[in-house]
RNA sequence: GCCGGGAUGCCCGAGCGGCCAAAGGGAGCAGACUGUAAAUCUGCCGGCAAUGCCUUCGGAGGUUCGAAUCCUUCUCCCGGCA
């Protein structure tokens, strides 16, 4: 598998890849959808928002429903209903956010759901994903959190090398691409070597994992360059959980292809809408008698149908709509974003591209790290 | 008309002689959230020249070193009986 580079404006590039249910055109963004499901929002609302390829979560499907129940629905384009591409993450970040036992040979989890021990070992991690059947797994990583003692880094880098060998040597479906993920925390050194090492083993495309996990947005920047100088040019590069549109056009900046993240689905839920000209909670008292659309610069469902004030009050009362609605919108703007710095990259105007977008949301560039003013 | 219950900060509501500017909710305000244990979490929330002072617990008066808490009375609500 190859990625397709039609347009490149300084390191930035756009392009394409095939996958087997259907093209990803790049750079692209990737809603959230752990459980299956992207929270509040269905295929159709996705669709709606431009969404063309949706992350789905190994650890949870495999505890619930389970990954042959999802196997038996057809694997998740079946069971879901959506037939454009999937990834699905392996269960490394959840070796970061629920910290479990981890040895060289596997992590010991606690289900989240009934408690009950779960063994996950770079070989089940791909087993599980070909049962579920995204168009892309992801290898077992070691993620870990930032700050982090380098030994430490270095060890959770080494042992995602070890286990990307694992993944590799055990994965089977032909029609499912694996990709494999750099390590390394912001350590430039450990970056490279890890992105060497991964990019030796020659997979279809890469992770780029650890990252967004409490390092500034200048190391992380850092640690990007450092991991993208040494990936493949015709191989997708993924940076992974990275989702505010700033730091997405740094790394889009750096060369980076592929995002997902929680964060405008999560904001949505939370009340907080993004928008052209900076973010707000929507619950704002001052909007009460709002007629004004949530960003006037959007054309979304959300955006051309209902006022500030009615979204207000939604928010406000906790009706469920408020979380669709919010949801749908800061996907669009996300996914927006991505889509207008793949034009400029085409057009040739992605620093300007991006520099307006900063200007606009009030932020300022500082050596090629967009910074709040 | 009689008997009983009640009136607390923006709202609801605890407190029932000092540890009360007064629990707890809600509302309001602010903040966090980045490969989802997250429709979650945190802080502020009477005023001020502010390690202290001032004004608050329906109104007025009283008891007490000290009252949101006890007494008298007034007003208004609620329940029961006429």
């Amino acid at each position: 598998m190859t990625l397709t580079v039609t347009a490149t404006d300084g390191a930035a590039r756009a392009g394409s890849f095939e996958t087997a249910h259907g093209t990803v055109h790049t750079p692209a963004f990737m809603p959230v959808g752990t459980r299956a499901a992207v929270k509040a929002v269905d295929r159709h609302d996705l669709i709606g928002v431009g969404a063309e390829i949706v992350l789905s979560n190994t650890y949870h499907l495999m505890l619930r429903p389970g990954a042959d129940v999802i196997a038996d629905a057809g694997g998740l384009h079946g069971f879901m209903a959506w037939d454009g591409p999937i990834l699905t993450d392996s269960g490394g970040y959840q070796i970061f956010s629920l910290e479990p036992k981890i040895s060289e040979e596997a992590a010991a989890f606690r289900s989240v759901y009934d408690g009950s021990h779960v063994r996950l070992a770079p070989e089940d991690a791909v087993s599980v994903q070909e049962r579920l059947g995204p168009d892309i797994a992801m290898v077992l990583d070691v993620c870990i959190g930032l700050p982090a003692p380098r030994p430490a880094v270095q060890a959770a880098m080494e042992r995602t090398l070890r286990w990307a060998e694992r993944c590799l040597a055990a994965h089977r479906r032909p029609d499912q691409l694996l990709f494999g993920i750099v390590q390394g925390g912001i350590d430039d050194e450990l970056r490279a070597a890890s992105a060497r090492g991964t990019a030796e083993l020659g997979f279809p495309g890469f992770g780029i994992g650890g990252l967004s996990v409490g390092e500034s947005a200048t190391d992380r920047n850092r640690a990007l360059s450092a991991a993208v100088a040494e990936l493949p040019a015709d191989k997708p590069r993924y940076v992974m959980g990275l989702g505010d549109t700033e730091g997405i056009l740094d790394a889009i900046g750096r060369g980076a292809d592929m995002f997902d993240c929680v964060l405008p689905t999560r904001l949505a839920r939370h009340g907080k809408a993004l928008t052209s000209v900076g973010d707000f909670n929507v619950k704002r008292a001052e909007f009460v008698r709002s007629e004004e659309s949530l960003d006037p610069a959007c054309s979304c469902l959300t955006c051309t149908t209902y006022s500030r004030g009615y979204l207000r009050h939604l928010v406000a009362t906790g009706e469920l709509a408020a979380h669709r609605l919010l949801t749908i919108h800061n996907l669009a703007f996300t996914l927006g974003v991505v889509a207008g710095a793949r034009q400029a990259i085409a057009a040739g105007t992605f620093d300007e591209f991006r520099a307006s977008h900063l200007t606009s949301r009030g932020f300022v560039d500082v050596e090629g790290t967009a910074t709040m003013a």
